[in-house]
DNA sequence: CACAAATATTTTAAGTTTGAAATATCTTCG
DNA sequence: CGAAGATATTTCAAACTTAAAATATTTGTG
């Protein structure tokens, strides 16, 4: 019964209104995404001369202070392993993050903030939290508040099976 | 400096709980849309044996059946000129689509679908619903409404000043 | 007409992204 | 112990993406 109710529902061969409906929602978000991604790549490369990967690298890792392995990382952003990888090397490079080796294990690597790396992205956040409110600037609080309850309905049903 | 309502507003130091709950939001839609995106680039590897860039140029050119531009293509997609340029000729070696000279102006050249390009497109077009609808099976017409009005509010802020 | 500016597209270099293969290490179990 | 399998990460090739430079053509202006 995982029937959607494209064919079986309406009599016709044509997928349902509900069916368009929804594909209208996700080209609606798939719209808003790029734009405000793209607005946001911009301003990251003119004013901090960084990118949206490495921002997100480094906001998950001010979250996690004590560091993350490179698995941890790649699962928490929804990137690929291999993908981290080179945003970290980049970083590491800059000097915003080091790789520090795990304990009774030589295969893993945590991957940490340095000072300057900290620091640094205290400073980002502030901004781009204001870039954000500014592109949003038309969202009301109880809007936001809809916008956010839907959009976790629609994530909390594609999440990933928990293996316990 | 043109300061949003972060520094300003609250008396503290700290961002709004508006500018914070627009941050949520747009996390929450970054999320949803990584997600969704995975699981379409997935299927459309598995089932197509193509991706979601060219799938996305195919759908343009499938409303617009007398062809577009290359610059047209680009605006529509709201990717950058050289972008398409790689996915146009990956579609034209495919054969699922062409490029044409355009009369009186031969710096341009209107790309359109072949046969075989419309034929895919409707098959694959139809499949592609389906999976938006199951991957968002839990989208009440009512909140596929509300959230389609809520996204139109951003984008509609963050429009390019507009030409028709 | 000549030639500067504008326009349409492609090319290029650098970065991001994926999925698969390769490496290295750890764990399990005969 | 030692091989087989599992796990963590990197490497690799291909595709996507951008911004900027290059190319080709058209348009506007004197």
């Amino acid at each position: 019964m995982d029937n959607s109710q494209g064919l079986a529902g309406q009599g016709g061969n044509e997928t349902s209104d509900l069916s368009k409906a929804r594909l209208r929602a996700w080209l609606q978000i798939l719209k808003v995404s790029r734009k405000i991604e793209g607005e946001l790549r911009e301003k990251m490369r003119v004013e901090f001369g960084s990118t949206l990967p490495r921002f997100d690298v480094l906001a998950a890792l001010y979250r996690e202070r004590d560091g993350m392995r490179m698995s941890e990382l790649s699962k928490s952003l929804m990137v690929s392993n291999g993908n981290v990888t080179g945003i970290v090397d980049r970083l590491v490079a800059e000097g915003l993050v080091v790789r520090l080796p795990v304990e009774n294990d030589r295969r893993a690597s945590i991957v940490r903030l340095t000072e300057a790396g900290e620091k640094d992205f205290a400073e980002r956040a502030l901004v781009h939290e204001s870039w954000v409110s500014d592109l949003f600037s038309d969202l009301s609080s109880s809007d936001a508040d809809a916008l956010i309850r839907i959009l976790r309905t629609i994530s909390h049903h594609n999440e990933a099976p928990h293996h316990d």
